[in-house]
DNA sequence: CATTGTTCTGACCGATCGGTCAATATCGTT
DNA sequence: AACGATATTGACCGATCGGTCAGAACAATG
């Protein structure tokens, strides 16, 4: 096999991977690990249902798989924040980066919703082990900021929790909130209202200074 | 039939449902409808399955009736609000409220945060209906309070889904919660710490003014 | 063309799914 | 005791579940 042929194989397993992959996330978002099956995976991937099997092994792994591949979309947010940095930007980047990428990937963070929704089965080392070192150290940095009085005293886990919820809300309930403003999607200029609003109210309620600002009056 | 033996019939009948009731929002909520079976609910009721089936009637029509049995118990919410009221006392006790509801209904808050992931099959006439209309009368009166002055403008549709995400949060997430910070389960002084934490951001973020005050300065 | 290794899939397996039904058990009334 | 109504449940149904496997189809090398 030389490796030509390997590059060209791996190509096209890799398309048909992702083609399974993507259909599987839809699936199981909407149904949950137990829900969903494979058949269901297979039909709307366009494949027979042995051939999901040959390529992912089994319904764990491939459940896993997607998990893992979610979770590592979500790794660049909050990546370059310092004791040293202005709240209000961080913060307000940390609004905007959860909102696009729930909307980038719906079918992904409905996933996750899923999994946690069962008790995290699959999840609960990750989230007290390598998700709870990240949340003790960004919130090690928002304590310093409180410190610094850049903002108001406020419990960081809280607040990481708040920002979590209020953005990831807009992906998972998508069904509930479009149904209540009455319409078929969120377009552009809906998304752009809703960071402004979160952005406004989460900034505002933390008592966040402006970096230019001294100790000046709030107004 | 006297009366009496109807009653104790009735009795009789209403102990063996809420005991099905039961059983049934714990596999359902951790399921959601296509992953929760009735063997696994008459297991957890201690029944014979055919017995769910004789006083249910159908999967789905057990499921339909935990489902409106959770909305029920929404309704009380959020039911005396007038554009006269304080902002802050109405916004302070809408998130007491939800987190204390979250409390007591994790399985039924869970159930619909399921039935909504899998796109609201069953809910999304009530979706685009009662509830839309009430939260358009929520939003009115809302809207009066900015136009008044006694708080910010601010589009009140996201200030109820702000609350709604924030609050929920603890009841659907609680296994994210839980292994974050690394606690079996939220207590009474955990609670209270989140309604104030919530309380504080959110009546900050709002620009809700002092009832009292009248257009004095925030301090 | 023959060979070899990979990809693909129809057929099948035991288990479980939601649901039906007939037989039995229980109970209040007469 | 006898009866009708209701409650209960084991047995069973066709469908579907996740998973296995033998063999067809295929592509690359000799």
């Amino acid at each position: 096999m030389t490796a030509e042929t390997a590059d060209q194989d791996n190509v096209g397993r890799e398309r048909i991977e992702y083609c399974i992959l993507r259909a599987a996330e839809q699936v199981f978002s909407q149904y949950g690990y137990r829900g969903a099956s494979l058949q269901a995976i297979a039909d709307k991937a366009g494949l027979p249902k042995a051939n999901i099997l040959y390529y992912m092994g089994s319904k764990q792994a491939l459940y896993v798989r997607l998990l893992n591949r979610m979770m590592s979309r979500w790794n660049a947010v909050l990546e370059d924040i310092t004791p040293e940095s202005d709240p209000g930007r961080v913060l307000s980047e940390f609004i905007r980066t959860k909102i696009v990428l729930g909307q980038r990937y719906p079918e992904g963070s409905k996933l996750f919703a899923a999994e946690i929704l069962a008790g995290a089965p699959f999840l609960n080392k990750y989230l007290s082990g390598e998700l709870r070192d990240w949340v003790a150290s960004r919130a090690a940095i928002i304590r310093q900021w409180s410190n610094q009085g850049k903002m108001d005293d406020l419990d960081p886990h809280l607040l990481i929790f708040l920002i979590w919820s209020a953005t990831q809300h807009y992906a998972e309930y998508s069904a509930q909130v479009t149904g209540i403003l009455g319409k078929e999607a969120l377009d552009e200029a809906d998304l752009e209202s809703i960071c402004q609003f979160l952005e406004q109210v989460i900034i505002k309620g933390c008592g966040v200074q402006r970096p230019d600002a001294s100790l000046a009056a709030p107004r």
